[in-house]
DNA sequence: AACATTAGGAACCAATTGGTACAAAACACA
DNA sequence: TGTGTTTTGTACCAATTGGTTCCTAATGTT
């Protein structure tokens, strides 16, 4: 009983999802998202009572969408060494940035921005963060090199690939070179063969 | 000749760099800068033209206060080796939140924020951000563990060490727990020890 | 003392912000 | 064919945004 949706409630919500990763939330206007999203303030309203719902929504889209597929790819059993894998995520990172995709992560600018202010967007942005972070330790467990270190060095490493992976979705956003980027990789790259020694 | 200023500048553009520090750039409002520079609109505009102007200005004398001392610690002579510079500088990045300031750093803030869509603020933001990249290249070379890295080492550690020093002023500025950014740090310091091997 | 020049401050501005009210429209079910 | 329920879209809202105007006040110079 009563009127069915017209909207495309998967299209609405990617596009929303869209508009915020390229402006951020505060720099998500009502007017941009509507259009983004293909429907009127009414809809809106109703559909998702108010802008900070609708993000927070949105941000267990992108885990669904991106957070995911960043910690399938952690845990990817086809990817014999974990640090392949590791590998592999940072050079997507590179890769984005290779397409001009200066967008960044949308988890890491709402931890930059909103998260700041509002309790309930850090805490969202916080278990997302932790699951980025488990998503290390996993693909660290199944390093040949570092499965054999004790659980509290593989906390402290996972801690610093989740600070690295922040930092240079930060760095992409502002539109550092593609050199920094590449160099930054690198030098983490080099410096985890090292971390078992 | 001609009416001298009433207020202090120096006062005002602290006041100013407390309110941008504190809410960032976007989400700092005409009325809130104006409470905390202690003057009213028509000052500002004929002092500091509008409110970005202010904003790069401000972004300077960030510079001159915090990014300077960070660079000039990196550089302190009377610590002999340049990694205990290094350590020392993240220690007080760790600091800051023992001290319940959440506040992060201006300069990573304005990366994540307004250097996304405004040119002239992206190039104030990466020249600072290739300050603190010289100021860790300084260390390295003073480090007994590093100065016979090769070059190319060097840059690309020096990139690496800024890219974990935005990271961990960014989550520092989510409000991230204490123990995710101590981790970090001490994962950092370890690694460094081993890079030159 | 007169004048040029600048600072200060309030009133004002259009545009935009996120959000609401409400009537018309579209359906399911009886 | 009604009837109840929900969506949709428009008109509207107060508040706030960054920014300008303009008059007055304060000063140094002559």
């Amino acid at each position: 009983m009563a009127r069915p949706r017209e909207f495309d409630e998967d299209k609405a919500l990617d596009g929303a999802m869209n508009v915020f990763w390229a402006h951020g939330y505060e720099g998500a206007s009502l007017p941009d998202l509507l259009k983004g999203m293909g429907l009127t303030r009414g809809s809106l309203y109703k559909a998702y009572k108010d802008k900070k719902s609708l993000f927070i929504n949105i941000l267990h889209r992108y885990d669904e969408a991106e957070v995911e597929k960043a910690t399938q790819l952690l845990g990817d059993g086809t990817l014999k060494d974990g640090l392949d894998r590791i590998n592999k995520l940072f050079a997507s990172v590179l890769s984005a940035i290779e397409q001009d995709d200066y967008r960044g992560c949308l988890l890491c600018s709402a931890a930059a921005g909103p998260a700041h202010n509002d309790k309930q967007i850090s805490e969202t942005v916080h278990s997302l963060l932790n699951k980025m972070k488990s998503g290390f330790e996993t693909a660290l467990k199944d390093s040949s090199q570092h499965a054999e270190l004790p659980q509290e060095r593989l906390s402290q490493l996972s801690d610093l690939l989740l600070t690295h992976y922040v930092g240079l979705r930060i760095l992409s956003r502002s539109q550092a070179s593609k050199e920094t980027l590449k160099r930054s990789i690198a030098s983490l790259m080099i410096l985890l063969n090292k971390a078992h020694q």
